[in-house]
DNA sequence: AATGAATGAGTATTCATTCAT
DNA sequence: AATGAATGAATACTCATTCAT
């Protein structure tokens, strides 16, 4: 049997182990017995548990990332855009529990050399996310009552404010999509689009509010955003 | 030293050892030391590590629910509740990071005993705020157009959709939480109101239309709640 | 059975298993069976292999260098005193040749941490060897030849080209009497006293002569001590 | 490549290696990447760990007495020869670090297959010189008081004793060579020929002396060999 | 109320060695 | 002449847990 091909099939046992036990559980003999050869020939490919595990990060990481993005169209309406990123965010996960359950529950847990890597993936969607945000502002096709206000002025006047709430609506936005992940991986019948149309709709609205310069406040009840 | 007093200890190092180095990396012998006693002692009380995680996870859990509810006046406007239910839970895992990793990141990851009980605990919260969004419904302060429509009929009447639907929102929305609540932690300056207000602006809306029956669609892009 | 009592039977198998089988060669496993206890209460009182072998090579050193200089006593001329080391040193040898083994043999073929100490003991030795023999220069007692040339003089003058020379000539006189004493244990009926004769007699004059300024040299034959 | 010359390499790489980290830290993964072929080529030519040890054993040994006996002149005085001995030993010890490192230090402490090809050498060695010490009593170029003794009556007289004082004593000059060499090879700019000399110094009027019959004793002061 | 002494059962990691090609 | 794939057996080290006091 090929190395690489072997190679794989570790990753993909270590992935399943990792995601089910957690890393300190997981026990590099069940690794090797689930894939059907000797421990040390994991060691002899992998070279030790910490770097399997750190591989397993990377592959999932990438393969999460490129299913969400593969199917985007960079043209399209920012709502839209969302939405695909979404469902197939949804659909990547269902389809790879194992390895969503690496990167959202136990890569986390793990000091440095591990928890840098998810980070790296999760910075990188909430940058997406922060810019599709943005483009919205700027469009006309963005959420109905964003069109007729001056969006990318009051954007531009207040710039540190708006980055940082920003910021913490895409943190938002990323935590609850994790969230629905887990919980739909573990409700039976959830579809992804079932569970990217809950999260748009719980959203998506938001949004548009937010950048539309809407805030709720706590002193007054909070300001309508239609007069 | 009295034994209700050292038990509290115990426990107080537990949730920070289990908090910092997960279950099964948290050593005995590192609590023990924490405490200043011997094992044997942190045996007699508390009989095992499993039931001296699963005290942590009851304590964290009931604390928290605790610090979530206390602050809420119940005749209070719906929002105004969940405002202050938001401030508070981020105040308490701010003020509690390591009660709070204990129950977020580990005790779900490991069978049964420990995330039936953390699955309790959320779901108390679902609860509340389930409660929350039908008052919502019924009362005049709540987002604007709800008020005009007939959403209790509506929710009675596909009670089952809608069950999933709240119970995939209250995921979304302690995701968004746990998300936020991380952020509000690394980032400086960043107040648990801040946190709250982003939170507040994210899903606001999104609940209201939620509970109105509006919904986001594929097809055609998202009818506009207020035209 | 108290601590300190384990402490040192442990540390006499080690000394032993170290001794026989050399650093790597040597199992814990091993030393644990023959004091008798498990091997994690060996693990539990002397932390790990190094830091074991660290502790035996530091006790037999000091063992050694205390029975050396134990029955010397400080007023008595050169040779006595290098008689009395020398018979104190090839006894101690004698009666701990597992100790001596982890000393001579095992100690200096392992990286840092371990050959340090040793050559800390060395040089202890070494040094009062040259101190012996510095004496021996300035006193009336010393061999024959010596007492009637001016051997202070010569060694100011030359002070640098002397220095070097006494080292190496203790040195030598070090490895002659570690070789000897391996030998000595491995051959039966040699006693301690007869080992320090064949030394004393193979070395006392070559130092006799050394301090007199008498070389041997490449070109002429060696120039007579005694014209 | 042919396999002669492979072996070769193999050899080199092992001495190198077993002299650096010892005959169980060594590993034939290391040698044979620093041989840069595959391991299994290693065994076919070279059967085992075992025997690569001991082949490179029998090589340094047969290199270390060939260089010692090769510059020596069969009719030369003998302390000329002893001279020349040196020096090459010194010379050959240190261009060649690890094959000395590798029959000083690993052999002698794996049970018997390797010991006893150096207890081999070293009574090769010790015979020569013995063999020179013999004939340094019947020639008139010997150190001073020996020509008028008869010295090798004595030495057939009581032969046991005689054969016992000169193994110790080829035991310490060898020990006494080592310790030289170590020395010299860690201090700067000790040639050979200076480490040779001060052995000479050291040693060859205690050889005569020993020879001669002279003793230095415990009771009364060393009787002088000269008036 | 508290501990010093002790262990059974595991876990990651390494290494000499072989087989089929 | 040479190697890629593979392993049995060992080894250092850890940890939850108990017993006698």
């Amino acid at each position: 049997m090929p190395r690489a091909e072997r190679e794989r099939q570790m990753m993909d046992a270590a992935v399943r182990t990792f995601g089910q036990r957690g890393y300190r559980a997981a026990s590099m003999d069940e690794i090797a017995e689930l894939v059907g050869v000797s421990k040390p020939l994991v060691y002899l490919y992998l070279n030790s548990k910490e770097e399997l595990f750190a591989a397993c990060i990377r592959r999932e990481s990438e393969a999460l990332v490129a299913a969400v993005t593969a199917g985007v169209e960079p043209g399209a309406p920012a709502d839209r855009q969302l939405w695909t990123g979404l469902v197939a965010f949804f659909a990547h996960t269902a389809e790879n529990p194992h390895g969503w359950a690496v990167l959202h529950r136990q890569a986390r847990m793990h000091g440095e050399p591990f928890a840098a890597e998810v980070t790296k993936m999760r910075e990188a969607l909430v940058a997406y996310v922060t810019g599709l945000i943005g483009a919205t502002a700027r469009e006309a096709h963005g959420p109905p009552d964003l069109a007729d206000r001056d969006v990318v002025n009051r954007d531009l006047a207040d710039r540190d404010v708006a980055d940082r709430d920003v910021a913490g609506l895409a943190q938002a936005l990323v935590g609850a999509a994790e969230s629905l992940a887990a919980w739909a991986n573990e409700t039976p019948d959830v579809s992804p689009k079932e569970a990217a149309a809950t999260l748009m709709n719980f959203a998506w609205t938001g949004l548009g509010n937010l950048m539309a310069g809407e805030r709720w406040t706590e002193q007054e009840k909070r300001e309508t955003a239609h007069r």
